[in-house]
RNA sequence: GCCCUGGUGGCGGAAUUGGUAGACGCGCAGGACUUAAAAUCCUGUAUGCAGUAAUGCGUGUACGGGUUCAAUUCCCGUCUGGGGCACCA
């Protein structure tokens, strides 16, 4: 075999090895995927990264490999395989960058995707670019404002349970009212056929605005008053503002909503049918939050009329209560207050103003709250009930409201006990005065008509007590709410929205029509010179005059959140330069769904239930064939840092050596890893680092300075990023990848450690040698393999092949490095044997596959190849070497033929000289025998 | 606080369905080759006790219980690391 294709050098050269294929891939486009196949399909997505200004550090390739890797596989598998990349490029970061900075988003996005383009280039992925999506830019972002059209112009139907065209709300409307159409949001909303058709055109569109999927509202944000703007949460740090420590309070703002409530029940049930971990579902479940109930009307003393609607899913306890409590944000707190208590109440609100729900939810050792002075009746004893408020109810869960029964829950207990409310036992024994007894066993007691029944059924029959006495209902209740959709930003999709008369009308609405120019899509970003707020909590776009103002009325400001254009990115990769739609039908009918969609779990909510909601939506409307995204879920762990400490001597610029500290007082700080080799410091390198060191004086223990190490989060703030470029400047890109995987399963966190990575090169550079001498260059031979080679060979077919379908590359990059180990040992250098092996390790190691590839001779590329085929008969082995264990301690070991039957096993296992030492003359009571497991003899 | 998830040698990890715990790699120690180094190769490496040794016996999968002939694996409780909790993406 010729060995010109690599000139006179034989050593395992990865750098020319990678550029050269790299280039070949690339001219000879193997990676462009059609949509016209007779292939079966299959789409491999990763979650698209955020730009960050950072760069790709080791940690996020990590999903990135096994997908590819996955991607790979299929191909040789003979599938037509959709393994696309894109950026979700509209974020707060690049905001916040341009605030500090003064450069455009669009520029420093562009320049991050540039840089996160050729890091992704550098590791050899199989991704067709010529499929790249980018959510800011203006040709996708039209068809996502494209979808918010739809969402605008639809309604929920309860009765088929689908999204239907607003038009037909409105002949329903019109026809009989919305008796059958009842408002989702206000049971108590009704209309007939007459009233909607003397509504005015105003009242309409409010009476439709209930209805829409998204529509707008109000809700609370962060208002900083000291910055003039809204903040996210995260910029929200211990109850003040993360930029300069600013007083911020809640605040509510119009707002638009998506109405993903309605999808709850087809989101929950839909989670049966997906191939996603347990623990995946039961967080969505969790989210969801569905819980079944009853809503219980309370009437307020000296209130005609009013009443206080609680939900309780324990509905059974309804003669526990012993006081009320509403969620300080509760509507009817200002107006039941009494004047006594007004103060009180007025100083209270203010307090809780300050929370964030998060700390509500937390803080259970505190309890706080304030009595308003009011009273409710109890439905069927006519008792009053003292009405309070506290933190620990929230708003927006339930109805705001809650009854306390302090026997049955540890909340209202602990509630009762600090406040000294009374306490009604309605348990009988089982509550103590302790605790609150929240199980679900036992008998009602001092419950009059429920007393003596069991908990379990007791539910059923309060409720029907509850509806007979006119007092309330059945009520099934979502902890879900609806997905707040505004952003008071500049970075992000501006809403395809004009007010008219106050009143927000889409672009492609008929009022808007006499304005054509206004009726263009993409509704697209002006540029704009500063990014400071617009007033009153407006966006940076209301700033913009020319912008907003428009013949038809001025335009919506707010721009969409980050999950909206990646709610679904995943269709536009199937048909990425179509400019008619936002993908075509032939295109989605073929690509379907993503069978394998790998990311980070930290998405299990937020964006895999938006993304889930817009693909039931866009079903429901026509425009697709199928209800969920993505078929298979993989997550993948965290990549974490190894951080470094060194020891200063206080007060000095002295540092001293890990092992020598405790006869210190030291100050530990963060060192940078790439100036530590293992736990040694280049003393040095660390004196160059920064200039406050540079006459760093040291105290070493053995002659070297030896760091201290901690695991946590890779982040540039902690030093301990490790980049992904460097290591494939000195190891090649095959190496990494490898290794990568060989760190340990896909979806736990583990640390990076660079070290180990000397392993995997040193193995690659062995299975070099297999195909390659130093001297002799290429000595793959055509001698016909042996029975021990073909099941080596064998054996690793099987492994890789079961290993990449379960997502197990660590343990099938183990069973190449044995079967290198066991081929070197044999001295083999077979073509038979070692043609496989170079297909087996085209998804893993690609560039290196390649090369070995073409030194067979072959003319196309290994992406092209075939994956072998395993023969059972070289797996087979005929006898086992039984553990022979005597009562479950293994003393021995006996080998028999497989088809040995138990009693000649018995029999030969009891004569066995060390089986007789431990039976120490007793009788064995029975033989375990297990085939092809285990024996096990029992005294 | 609530929900999810992890905890196995000095380190990353392996272990079909409950069936020989520690595969593979790192690190470390010793050796070969070399003037030397790098590279490469070989040997050993959970731990305690006994033995010159081969080996033998005991302990051991965060901790405490339980089920079982047999538990890293199943059940109950405790401790502890990580992620999420609705405007970071």
């Amino acid at each position: 075999m010729p060995n010109t294709f690599l000139g006179s050098i034989m050593e395992y050269t990865f750098r020319d090895i990678e550029k050269k294929w790299k280039q070949y891939w690339e001219e000879q486009q193997v990676y462009k995927v059609s949509n016209d196949s007779k292939l079966p399909k299959c789409y491999i997505l990763d979650m698209f990264p955020y730009p960050s200004g950072a760069g790709l550090h080791v940690g996020h390739p990590l999903g990135y490999i096994a997908s590819d890797i996955y991607a790979r596989y299929k191909r040789l598998r003979g599938y037509n395989v959709l393994h696309p990349m894109g950026y979700d490029a509209f974020g707060l970061p690049a905001e916040q960058y341009a605030i500090e900075t003064g450069q455009h988003p669009s520029v420093t996005t562009e320049k991050n995707i540039a840089r996160y383009r050729e890091q992704l280039d550098n590791i050899g992925f199989s991704y067709d670019w010529s499929r790249e999506v980018r959510t800011s830019d203006p040709s996708y972002y039209k068809w996502t404002q494209w979808i918010f059209l739809q969402l605008f112009h639809s309604w929920y139907d309860k009765k088929i349970q689908q999204a239907r065209p607003i038009e037909e709300l409105i002949k329903i409307f019109e026809k009989e009212g919305n008796s059958n159409a009842p408002c989702p949001t206000d049971s108590s909303f009704c209309f007939d056929g007459k009233n909607w058709k003397n509504y005015s055109e105003k009242e309409k569109r409010e009476a439709l605005m209930h209805y829409r999927l998204a529509y707008l509202s109000f809700a609370e944000v962060w208002w900083c008053e000291a910055l003039g703007t809204v903040l996210a949460n995260d910029e929200v740090v211990n109850g003040v503002s993360e930029r300069g420590g600013h007083p911020v309070v809640r605040k509510q703002m119009s707002q638009w909503f998506l109405r993903i409530t309605d999808y709850a029940d087809r989101l929950l049930d839909g989670l049966e049918h997906l191939d996603w971990s347990e623990a995946m579902k039961e967080m969505q479940r969790n989210w969801i939050g569905k819980s079944t109930g009853a809503d219980v009307r309370f009437d307020i003393q000296d209130y005609y009329g009013k009443h206080i609607t609680v939900f309780t899913t324990r509905p059974d306890t309804i003669f526990g209560v012993s006081f009320m409590v509403l969620a300080p944000e509760h509507a009817l707190v200002s107006e039941i207050t009494t004047t006594q208590q007004k103060q009180a109440v007025d100083e209270y609100l203010l307090y809780v103003k300050s929370r964030s729900e998060r700390e509500r939810m937390s803080d259970v050792k505190q309890i706080t709250g304030c009595f308003t002075g009011a009273y409710a009746i109890h439905p069927f004893t006519g008792q009053q009930l003292p009405v309070w408020i506290s933190e620990y109810v929230l708003a927006g869960y339930g109805t705001g409201a809650i009854m306390g029964v302090p026997a049955g829950d540890s909340r209202d207990h602990a509630f009762a006990k600090h406040f000294e409310l009374p306490i009604v036992n309605i348990f009988g024994k089982n509550y103590t005065g302790e605790d609150a007894y929240s199980e679900k066993t036992g008998v009602l007691d001092n419950s009059e008509f429920l007393n003596g029944l069991d908990l379990a059924k007791a539910t059923d029959v309060a409720i029907r007590a509850i509806v007979d006495a006119g007092a309330g209902r059945a009520k099934v209740n979502y902890k879900m709410r609806d997905a707040g959709f505004s952003r008071q930003r500049y970075w992000g999709e501006p809403f395809p929205v004009v007010y008219i008369a106050d009143s927000p009308y889409t672009i492609d609405e008929p009022q808007v029509t006499e304005y054509p120019e206004l009726q263009h899509l993409p509704v697209e970003l002006p540029v704009v010179e500063s990014y400071s707020p617009g007033p009153d909590g407006q966006g940076p776009l209301a700033n913009i005059k020319d912008w907003v103002t428009t013949p038809a009325g001025p335009r919506e400001t707010n721009t969409m959140p980050g999950y909206a254009g990646s709610s679904w990115y995943f269709l536009r990769y199937m048909d990425p330069h179509n400019s008619e739609e936002f993908a075509g039908k032939a295109a989605t009918e073929y690509w379907r769904q993503v069978d394998v969609y790998v990311g980070g779990n930290e998405h299990a909510v937020g964006h895999l239930l938006y993304s889930r909601m817009w693909t039931k939506v866009l079903h429901d409307l026509g425009y697709i064939s199928f209800q969920e995204p993505f078929k298979k879920l993989v997550n993948q762990g965290m990549i974490q840092g190894s951080t470094r400490f060194v020891y200063r001597i206080r007060g000095t610029n002295k540092f001293v050596s890990s092992g020598l500290k405790k006869d210190y007082e030291t100050d530990e700080l963060r060192a940078d890893v790439s100036i530590i080799n293992g736990l040694e410091l280049d003393t040095e390198a660390f004196k160059k680092w920064r200039d406050e060191y540079a006459d760093a004086e040291f105290v070493l223990e053995d002659g070297k300075y030896i760091t201290g190490a901690l695991v946590e989060k890779m982040s540039k703030s902690k030093y301990n990023v490790v980049n992904p470029d460097d290591i494939i400047v000195q190891y090649g890109a095959d190496t990494f990848r490898m290794y990568e995987m060989f760190l340990g399963p896909i979806d736990v966190s583990k640390p990076w450690d660079t070290k180990g990575i000397e392993g995997v090169h040193r193995f690659l550079k062995k299975l070099w040698r297999l195909y390659f001498d130093e001297q002799k260059g290429w000595i793959v031979t055509d001698e016909a393999p042996n029975d021990q080679e073909l099941r080596i060979i064998h054996k690793m077919i099987k492994k890789t092949g079961d290993d990449i379908e379960k997502f197990a590359f660590n343990t099938a990059v183990s069973q190449f490095m044995i079967t290198v180990n066991e081929l070197s040992t044999l001295n083999c250098h077979k073509r038979n044997i070692l043609e496989a092996l170079a297909v087996l390790l085209a998804p893993f190691a690609p560039h290196l596959a390649e090369e070995l590839w073409h030194g067979f001779g072959h003319e196309s590329s290994v992406v092209n190849a075939v994956f072998p085929m395993h023969e059972e008969k070289y797996l087979t082995e005929n006898t086992k070497l039984y553990p022979v264990a005597v009562n479950g301690k293994t003393r021995t070991e006996l080998e028999f033929s497989l088809e040995t039957d138990q009693s000649e096993i018995e029999k030969a296992v009891l004569a066995d000289e060390t089986v007789q030492k431990w039976l120490e003359g007793k009788t064995p009571k029975k033989v375990i025998f297990v085939k092809g497991k285990m024996i096990n003899v029992v005294v």
